[in-house]
DNA sequence: GACATATTGCAAGTCATTTGCAATAATGAG
DNA sequence: CTCATTATTGCAAATGACTTGCAATATGTC
């Protein structure tokens, strides 16, 4: 954490633990039950915004009206399987470089990012 | 309306109006605004609750922490392309049936549906 | 036109997230 | 190691998007 230039605190020690626990998009909720009360709730908004800023994670949407954060170590660029019945989630990599020239062809946008998640239902609870 | 099975009121009429007049995703205060307080925003929310339980419109997200609402009205099935300085929305049809079974066979999910949306910069603004 | 009840407006409530500010703790100069 | 500087935290209050309870009102029906 020193690298980018910034105090390596308690808080950040810790909403850094619970991502690495998690491992899939936590939502602030439930990383403050994971840390039980030890770092005040606004100190993990602001960290989290902070990882981001300093593109240690990526902020998911899947429409439930909060934010979902992933640490972003390993993989490259993926997506997300969310089930609908059991909530698990599930990370898809793809190839999408053609889809995105044709997007930009078609629009003649420059395209910058994109969101992408599917919601479905998982081999188990199909 | 009447086809619905439901009452054809004012808020009903003019949250329509409202759509259509904007013909894009449209936030509800952005309806509000249009409509100057000739309906309440409770109403409003009501309303678009009722169109999307009927099918009417689609709900989409761009991440901003809200909701959008657009008639569904003529095309198919589309996807967006936001421009990231001036805000100007395009849709975007694409063929996407491969990729849906890819998805699901490399993941073994059966996928319901799926968000996708692109931001970049449009025509004039790059 | 009158009735039954679907629908509305308003006030209050909820939930996620943000902000102001005084108290505290991480660094690094000496 | 000690202390000062100032980045960072915790707490309380604010914000914004939406939801809910409920009494007042309007719609479709007979
Ligand atoms: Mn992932
Ligand atoms: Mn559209
Ligand atoms: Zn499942
Ligand atoms: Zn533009």
């Amino acid at each position: 954490m020193a690298k980018i230039g910034i105090r390596y605190t308690k808080p950040r020690k810790l909403v850094f633990e619970a991502l690495t626990h998690f491992s899939k998009p936590t939502s602030v909720a439930e990383i403050n039950s994971y840390l039980k009360n030890r770092i005040n709730l606004t100190s993990i908004y602001r960290t989290l915004d902070l990882l981001k800023k300093s593109d240690l994670v990526n902020v998911i949407l899947f429409g439930e009206g909060k934010k979902r954060y992933e640490l972003k170590d390993k993989d490259e660029h993926h997506h997300h399987l969310v089930c609908e019945n059991c909530g698990d989630v599930k990370d898809i990599e793809m190839q999408e470089t053609n889809m995105l020239k044709n997007v930009e062809e078609q629009s003649k946008f420059k395209v910058l990012k994109h969101n992408l998640e599917f919601f479905g239902l998982c081999q188990d609870c199909q």
